[in-house]
Order: C-alpha cells, then structure tokens, then sequence
DNA sequence: GGTGAAACTTGGGACAG
DNA sequence: CTGTCCCAAGTTTCACC
C-alpha cells in the first residue's frame, strides 16, 4: 500500500521541488539518485498525473506593499448548495480573496485577504463582502504576525505513516 | 511614490514568476518585453533584495494521501512576550502546523493543519498540542471543501492602487 | 533505467546610449 | 545604470539501447 503508486523515487522528486521549484533538472536527478533523462520523465509524467499543479515564485508580500492579511469568517443565511456555490464563486472573483475554505461548524466560511492597507480592506469589506446577498455574519481577526508560513506539505510525515504500514 | 523601488518591469517580472516560478529566462524576457541578459539581473537582483523569497513546486496534497486540512484556534493563558515567542517555536517544531499566524481579538493564534488523516491530526492533537505548556483553549474546525486556493499576492490590486497614486 | 547528441538556455564579457 | 549583441559552458530533451 505505498503512496499512490508512486515511488520512493517520485515522493523524493517532490519534496525536492517543493522544496526548489526553480532547481535544474540535472541537479534534481543527482539528489534523488537516477540520471537526468528518466528524471525528467517522471517529472513529466507527475505534471501530467497532477501530482505537481504548478510552480510559483513565493514573493514578499509586505516589502511588495501588502502590509495587512485578515482572516474572515463568514455565515450564510442560507446553505443550500447553489447558494454555497454562488458565495464560492463570488470569493473566486474577488482579488483580494487568496484562500475560500468551507469549515465544518457554526461558520460556514474561512476566508483568508491579502490588502495593500488596512483602507483598502475595508472598502472590500463595506462595498463588497457585506453587500453580498445571503452574507448573513462576518467577524474579521487580522493578522499581527507572521509566525509560521511553509507552503506545500509535509513529507516526513507521510515518509513516517509509509514506514509503519511497510 | 512608487512600489518599493520597482519598476512596472520589475513588478512585471515578479506577476509572471509568481503564476508560473519555472519559466526559463528568454521566456520570461519576451513576456516583460527586454532582452534576456538585464531579465536575469533584474531577478537575481530582486531574489537578493528579498521580494523573491523562494520558488516551489504546488504539490497536490490530496492525491498525495493528505486527505484531511484543519485551522485551529488557540487560546493561551499568559500572553507574555516569551510565552507568545515559545508557543511560536513549538508551532514551527510541528511539521503538521503548515502556517501559524498570531490573531487580534479573542483567540491568539491561527493555526493551518495538514495532516494524512483524522486520526494523524487527532493525535497531533491530543499528544501535541493539548499538552502544550500555556495553552488555554483549542478549537478546530475540519475544512470540508478548498473553495479558493491562490498562491501569492494579487498583483491587479496593486496595479490598480499604483494608477490612483500616480 | 542509462547513453550520446542536437537544440536550447544560462550567464558572462564587451560595448553603445 | 540599463539595454543589446555575442559566445562558451551547461541544460534540456530527443532517439535509441
């Protein structure tokens, strides 16, 4: 029962480029062991499977000028599932919106905004959010700071869970 | 009163990095409309500054076996500067923790979890957190759909901003 | 999975505005 | 100081084993 039907090989190819998404591939193929042709293979091949949904360079938002990030939970008046779709797809259009999690619970959404300002953010808020139809609640927390922020997952602890059911 | 010292090339430069970290130089010369050599100084020289902090592989954490992503509210009973700082190294100590970002308002901090399945995370936090020295209160909440997921800032936001300004 | 070879990319140096 | 042109070293990516 390994990952899904990847192996050690590709779980490696991973965490690499997770780790160095801009890595060469000569480079990646030395760290995980095989030579540079296979290794883009399954490169590819991971692409294609949509194990690797892309690549993005993670740029500094606040010396770029977005000084505040909120954290907004939303309930809906109504929860039936064209109204949820219709909020989701609101939240789509909405710059400002970077993430839209459905919750369990007595909130129905977890929004997380990134804003050049706090002014800014408010006038998504008022003009926006609270004019959107079936918003019923909206509480804002902001952010103070930073404490920790990796992206993607962590493999070591999928590389432990395979370990024990080995 | 511009960006940070950026030009609308250097801010080309990093929207494009952004939605896509792996093109290739010449690509990404053509699309912000100068030859390659000045391209690649003006990235390594924004990779020096800090705008670009990294560049990483989007993995699909699904499809990789990562079935389940909780938040989790924390709660802690003295808000000292060094108990807030220690609970902040724990977090960074977990790799389940993937962001813990520090909240105004009722609840301390905000923690994002990704973990392989129910019963993984509820050991985190049975064994982890709930035995955390100064932690008060904890409350988690399941997300049951990812609605909306963009890596990185909005870049149209802050074009828009810098029109008004100029 | 590995090898070799062609096409392309990177990243430096020399130079012009 | 920023852009253009050119060139060697390294990288990607093919066909083939």
């Amino acid at each position: 029962m390994p990952s899904n039907g990847l192996d050690p090989i590709d779980r490696k190819i991973l965490a690499e480029l997770q780790a160095d998404g801009r890595m060469t591939n000569v480079e990646l193929a030395k760290r995980v062991g095989i030579s540079a042709p296979p290794c883009l293979r399954r490169v590819r091949t991971l692409e294609e499977q949509g194990f690797i949904k892309g690549y993005h360079a993670d740029v500094d938002a606040r010396s770029l000028g977005f000084e505040v990030q909120v954290f907004v939970m939303v309930g809906l008046h109504s929860q039936a599932k064209d109204d949820l779709t219709a909020f989701e797809d609101q939240c789509r259009s909405w710059p400002l919106v970077r993430e839209c999690h459905m919750l369990n619970g007595e909130v129905d959404f977890l929004l997380k905004c990134t804003a050049p300002d706090l002014s800014s953010f408010q006038t998504f808020l008022t003009d926006e959010l609270l004019t959107t139809a079936n918003v019923e609640s909206v509480k804002t927390s902001l952010v103070i700071q930073e404490a920790k922020d990796v992206p993607g997952v962590p493999f070591d602890v999928l590389e432990a869970r395979l370990q024990k059911t080995a």
